[in-house]
RNA sequence: GCGGGAAUAGCUCAGCUGGAAGAGCGCCACCUUGCCAAGGUGGAGGUCACGGGUUCAACCCCCGUUUCCCGCUCCA
């Protein structure tokens, strides 16, 4: 059994090696906390964004309620853009959240690093009575901007006026097309938005492969509803996305549902658990964020409505400048809803299951790498690395492959990979032995091995081998799109 | 941002005291075999991370930069 740092090596090296992932740039020496996807790390992430929009969105049943829920929901997607009117990020609290002034100091045994707005009430670590600067030793740094939000200029002309960001979350998107969606879509409470897309944060310290990067992909889903089935709703779409990535095969025990406490909780959220998967570069009992799944309340809606909010005891208030002005306004839309069973006008409450896809893509991976052993001819284990992945998220669905390079078996082999290439990404390859071929496979996570040979040209029959048992039956050529069928598709 | 380590072929790595750039695997072609990797012959692939410096001569020594890893720090 691989684990831990030998494990991230091997599937690093392995992504390299294959064509998973890639470091951008690398010609140019690389950029630190930014990937490229390669030929079987693209289709991999699409698979994976395709099984997340299939599941959520374009085959949900609005008909139907779920088991224990008092209603039917709709389900519809969106796709945004990613720089939006900077007011957006200053009314949701991006901007002061993400946006730092920073102090350090450069003293020996100290190099502590300070809000340049909280020095007076700040500690020095080297002498605890006194305020940062105040110490003879203390060497401060210019307080320096650190802004975790991407700053662009819209419009060829460098100007402070024309300043903007490559959104940190897509979320906000959603949240500005709520009354859009609402128009247009003819959906009712309970309904959810969905969408994938990139997002961007400048992370202090890039780090553990993809895991941390600067641009990555969400998939998120803002699910409106009414404020008193709210509590409800988040625990359907908790235990709901958990048992997805249970379904796609992180059934390990290194996959859990995590509630947080009420001190971790963010100001404006009544309720987040996270899904969360022990990466193999964390310590022993350490895990890492896979998705959030978070009860906030009416707090994004309000906030494109009124204006930043801060939090004042149980309540969530407008945050005011000195001289009384919203500190940063919202959009003065009305966003609430009219509730024709009640008559009422409210502010419907979100729960907002947000997921990396980059990071499923990696925990799937690395969940997937295995080493075993099978026998060769003689009876002898030789070892072998197999990618243990769910036949949806596999990069290759079946490898076509001619026995020998002879007697026609090419020839059979490519119609039937023709045939099959119409419905399902898949390989053909009549280079080197038999085994060596299925072992090429194996390494790139493709669950089935279609092998044409001699007996395949007198009785139309194929071998399918299965990639996790090696075990093979024989089946008619004209079975094989069932065949696949059924096993891709479960 | 701080401290430590590392960077040589697609991958994993050798390379002595400074003296002609290497291996295994992988990849390509041909031959052989024909149902579970590594049989034979041949071949492609490297500005030794990048930029300076020392030297008759640098993968090797020195300085700087970048990237990765580890530990702090940070983590909406």
């Amino acid at each position: 059994m691989v684990e831990g740092r030998q494990l991230v090596e091997k599937v690093v090296s392995l992504c390299k090696r294959r064509g998973f992932i890639f470091q951008s740039s690398e010609i140019y020496g690389g950029l630190g906390g930014f990937w490229d996807y390669g030929p079987l790390g693209v289709e991999l992430k699409r698979n994976l964004k395709d099984a997340w929009w299939q599941d959520m969105v374009a085959r949900h049943d609005d008909t139907t309620a779920p088991e224990g829920l008092p209603s039917p929901y709709s389900m519809v997607g969106l796709d945004t853009s990613i720089i939006m009117h900077p007011q957006v990020w200053k009314a949701s609290g991006h901007y002061d959240l993400f946006h730092d002034l920073l102090v350090d100091c450069k003293a020996d045994g100290c190099k502590a690093r300070f809000r340049a707005d909280q020095l007076d009430s700040s500690h020095c670590p080297l002498k605890p009575s006194k305020a940062p600067g105040e110490h003879s030793a203390c060497q401060l740094t210019e307080a320096r901007e650190f802004n975790l939000m991407f700053k662009t200029y819209i419009g060829a002309l460098v100007d402070p006026e024309s300043e903007s960001y490559l959104r940190p979350e897509t979320a906000q998107g959603i949240f500005v097309n709520f009354k859009n969606v609402l128009a247009t879509a003819r959906v009712r409470l309970p309904f959810g938005i969905a969408q994938i897309g990139k997002s961007f944060r400048n992370e202090i310290t890039p780090r553990n492969f993809t895991f941390r990067s600067r641009e990555f992909e969400q998939m998120e889903i803002e699910f409106f509803c009414r404020p008193g089935e709210s509590s409800a709703w988040y625990e359907y779409w908790r235990d709901r996305r958990f048992a997805w990535y249970v379904a796609l095969g992180l059934d390990s025990s290194r996959l859990r549902l995590r509630d947080h406490q009420s001190d971790e909780l963010s100001h404006y959220s009544c309720g987040t658990a996270d899904v969360e998967y022990a990466f193999p570069f964390l310590p022993e009992g350490e895990f890492g964020e896979l998705e959030g799944i978070a009860h906030r309340g009416d707090f994004d809606l309000r906030s494109h409505m009124e204006g930043k909010l801060v939090r004042d005891g149980d309540e969530l208030i407008l945050q005011r400048d000195e001289s009384g002005r919203p500190r940063h306004p919202g959009s003065g839309k009305d966003l609430t809803y009219f509730d024709d069973d009640t008559g009422e006008r409210i502010v419907p409450h979100v729960i907002e299951p947000s997921a990396g896809a980059d990071r499923a893509a990696l925990a799937f991976l690395c969940e997937a790498y295995s080493e075993d052993a099978i026998p060769d001819e003689k009876g002898v284990p030789q070892p072998r690395v197999v990618l243990r992945l769910h036949p949806r998220l596999a990069p290759v669905k079946a490898a076509v492959l001619p026995l020998t390079r002879k007697e026609g078996m090419p020839e059979l082999a490519q119609d039937l990979y023709r045939t099959l290439k119409q419905n399902w990404n898949v390989a053909y390859d009549e280079k080197g032995s038999i085994g060596r071929r299925y072992r090429r496979q194996d390494e790139s996570g493709t669950p089935m091995c279609v092998t044409v040979d001699r007996e395949s040209l007198s009785n139309g029959t194929v071998t399918v081998r299965d990639r996790d048992t090696t075990e093979q039956v024989r089946i008619p050529a004209a079975e094989l799109h069932e065949h696949l069928a059924e096993r891709i598709n479960g």
